[in-house]
RNA sequence: GCAGAGAUGGCGGAGUGGACAAUCGCGGCUGACUGUAAAUCAGUUGCCAUUACGGCUACGAAGGUUCGAAUCCUUCUCUCUGCACCA
């Protein structure tokens, strides 16, 4: 991809506000490099693909040439974002911090190149301030413009606690852009108040103001906000299988919103496809929507891996085959046993007795392509007998008696 | 400090002595249909057992009243609102 493209891709795709575009724009066109910050959560540990969308556009930059900041906000995390939550954060120790960086790192790994980045835990500064400095800062902002946030505002009116500590947390965030003299500061559309706060607290300490970019929020499977307590995400972890099905699984009406803001499909091609979308009978749909998982399955594994997921795709869900590579292979060492005990404890996806009733009676669990009704049925065990729960449990008997 | 309101299932939010395992909405799950795991429609959604109008555990915590409590009383924990305070 050409220099001019890439910086198109920083400053458009999926750009909810820059201030200023100006400012940016002289800053890509200049020669110097610049730091950018993107701050990270070490609350969670999985990266979800509206994340890491805009993790994609820090590797736009270092492919640029510029310096990547990841700031963890080991010290924040003691008082938790409002940005995200409509309540308060548990505490968290160090150690469940560098435990959940690792694992973070091995995820940023599929996407930045981590030899270039620099790392800063946010304690390093935050830890030292005393009384006197903080108030130095705070006296800048003012209550009505802490409180006019939306989340605040929401709480209040719900008559939800809203922490004193909280309204610190853009400070604190702000004060970051300060201590590592950032350029620009990168993040979702949340991170507004707090990325113009860190522009601000700069314009205190008498340094060049950062530019606050913030990207587009992903809808979820379901098309409301991607969020893990909602269970509508998708982890750049997730097993290609998943990745392309959950993709699959995503409402019509945010297809053309995947495509802008979750994969690397040119701007150009999505107008196409967008056109196409539009013109498209109802199969044609799908036919898009597969592209678009095959490009998010691709981008966070391999084309291989995507194409394989494609086809499990097609035989499982379409043509409804069972696939012998996508089975959980369970021994088992009786010769017989109720279809619900099977049900339960071999698969280990279905958590209750009455859960596996139900889904019996609701004609979700076959034996070899045999719908089961009768709950009570005697299993007598073979090897090779495949037993199906649901939509996607599938178990591979083995017997070892 | 004073006064008032409140804490319910994954979430929102009803219920104010028995018919409450708790209306309803969202989310989840299953089925039908289809173009997919979309949309729509239907069913289902604490656990155990299923022969049952069955048992067990649950409505912030601990006690109590009662044949019987999510519902009443006491204490506690937490939250919100108003007043007072405005250093």
């Amino acid at each position: 991809m050409k220099e001019e493209d890439k910086k198109k891709l920083i400053l458009d795709r999926a750009t909810f506000r820059v201030i200023t575009k100006k400012e940016l724009e002289n800053s890509l066109d200049s020669n110097k490099t610049l730091r950018i910050k993107f701050g990270i959560d070490p609350t969670a540990s999985q990266i979800h693909l509206g994340r890491a969308s805009t993790i994609q556009r820090l590797r736009d930059f270092q492919d640029l040439g510029h310096k990547v900041v990841l700031i963890i906000g080991d010290f924040t995390a003691k008082v938790g974002d409002a940005s995200d939550k409509d309540s308060e954060r548990k505490v968290i120790t160090e150690n469940e911090i560098r435990e959940n960086f690792k694992t973070y790192e091995t995820q940023l790994k599929k996407i930045l190149d981590l030899s270039k980045v620099e790392y800063r835990y946010n304690s390093e500064w935050l830890e030292k301030f005393n009384f006197s400095s903080i108030l130095d800062i705070s006296k800048h902002f003012t209550v009505a413009q802490l409180i006019e946030r939306e989340n605040f505002i929401d709480r209040y009116k719900n008559h939800k606690p809203i922490g004193l500590h909280e309204f610190l947390y853009p400070i604190m965030q702000g004060y970051d852009s300060v201590a590592i003299k950032s350029d620009v500061e990168l993040g979702g559309s949340d991170q507004l108040f707090n990325i113009l706060a860190g522009r601000e607290i700069q314009g205190y300490f008498n340094m060049k103001k950062q530019v606050c970019l913030t990207k587009k929020l992903l809808s979820g499977t379901d098309g409301r906000k991607m969020s893990s307590s909602w269970g509508n995400v998708i982890n750049i972890t997730d097993q290609p299988n998943d990745i392309y099905g959950k993709v699959m699984s995503i409402r019509d009406s945010v297809i053309i919103e995947y495509f802008n803001i979750a994969t690397r499909v040119s701007t150009e091609d999505i107008k196409n496809i967008e056109k196409d979308l539009n013109e498209s009978t109802s199969s044609g749909i799908m036919d898009i929507k597969k592209v678009l998982a095959y490009e998010i399955t691709a981008l966070y594994s391999t084309k291989k891996d995507a194409i394989k997921a494609e086809n499990n795709f097609k035989k499982t869900v379409q043509e409804k085959q069972v696939i012998s590579d996508d089975l959980i292979l369970v021994k088992v060492d009786k010769k017989k046993a109720r279809i619900i005990d099977l049900i339960t404890s071999l698969t280990g996806q279905i958590p209750s007795k009455a859960d596996a009733r139900r889904l019996i009676k609701s004609g979700g669990v076959y034996i070899d392509n045999v719908r089961i009704n009768d709950v009570n049925l005697e299993i007598d065990m073979k090897s090779g007998m495949i037993v199906k729960v649901g939509k996607r449990n599938l178990v591979k008997i083995k017997t070892t008696f």
